[in-house]
DNA sequence: CACGTTTTGAACTGATCGATACACAACATA
DNA sequence: TATGTTGTGTATCGATCAGTTCAAAACGTG
């Protein structure tokens, strides 16, 4: 019983996300999220209360997607070794065609550190899943007898995200693409047999 | 033949370097600068000219002292495979023990990416010689037998210094040392023997 | 001691920051 | 069609941003 909206919120979230992963946080200004969404500033303040409640939303956005797509190709055929290279080289051929953005989360820890409010607790929470999600999937190389042995499976999951993370700076920075595949390579081959 | 400065110049770039350090670029402002170094603003303006011009020398002093540490390691006693063992415990013991800073040339690239200015040169430039080091030592381990050889040593380098770069973020956010210690470990009998 | 040069402190610049006020527009319901 | 509720556009808020101005202070040199 009211007056509707002109807009699609998820929409909103999508492209204000877009502005934080391209700029960082403090760079991207309230005046570039209404341009970036369309919406006036009235609309902004009335759907989403806030600048760090709007980087929030894009945030949590953010992680949901990635987590969808990383599970969709960790939990996908083949052996584990197998996914775990498929996994690499998509974030590889993501960087090459997306323009080098990195990852919004392995940014924003980068400029905020992890703060001690609901961003914090969204990026802890979102390191968390990568890590259960890989460590999963590390047991199963185990059993297939894709993956070696001996190890934490923790431990190397680990290692796996330290390497993710790394990659993400690496295409930031401007390495190769080549560059960026030895490297996924070379994290492969030390967890395999 | 003029009125002397009251304050140490090296000292300044140091005080306004951990400033940057522990807020980014964007977060840090000249009032924090300004506090951070103990100066008045005429005096900052009056010796390092804008903003930017005191986070470029700041990055190039962190860069210098890095550079050097990590060089004092890699070029000491022992095999290669030891001296990156103990220049991964440095990165660690010191990630402990100064409160999870991160390195600053990792943040910097992760919040700005490379910007085509003397940042962005300043960056590469890091980059390049911290590749140039370790891929020194790289060939060292291959002909003193502590190092697996087959690979590229360019390629190994890469994959050393995107561990360190995920080191220094999972300090960032909070890991434990005994996570961060397993990720080095696992890395280093990944290029061993 | 007086002069020339530089540093320093404080006040201040226009611009932009994140956020708000408020009138009006647009709809659902009665 | 009248009413109540919510969305939107414009103007604006005080605070803070990076940076400047300028006169007084502090020295080395003559």
């Amino acid at each position: 019983m009211a007056r509707p909206r002109e807009f699609d919120e998820t929409a909103a979230v999508e492209r204000a996300m877009h502005a934080f992963w391209d700029h960082g946080y403090e760079a991207t200004s309230t005046q570039d999220l209404c341009e970036a969404t369309g919406l006036g500033r009235s609309s902004v303040y009335n759907t989403f209360s806030s600048k760090r409640a709007l980087f929030r939303r894009s945030l949590a956005h953010y992680s949901a997607r990635g987590l969808a797509g990383r599970k969709a190709i960790l939990e996908g055929p083949g052996t584990a070794a197998e996914r775990i290279a498929a996994m690499f080289d998509a974030l590889v051929e993501e960087e090459l065609a997306d323009g080098r953005r990195g990852c919004l989360v392995v940014n924003t820890v980068a400029e905020l550190g992890t703060p001690d409010d609901d961003i914090g607790a969204l990026l802890r929470q979102d390191t968390e899943q990568q890590l259960a999600l890989l460590a999963g999937c590390v047991r199963e190389g185990v059993l297939d007898g894709s993956v070696r042995d001996g190890r934490d499976p923790a431990d190397v999951a680990e290692f796996l995200l330290s390497t993710i993370s790394g990659l993400r700076l690496m295409s930031r920075r401007g390495a190769s693409g080549e560059a960026m595949h030895a490297v996924a390579d070379l994290a492969l081959a030390a967890i395999t047999r």
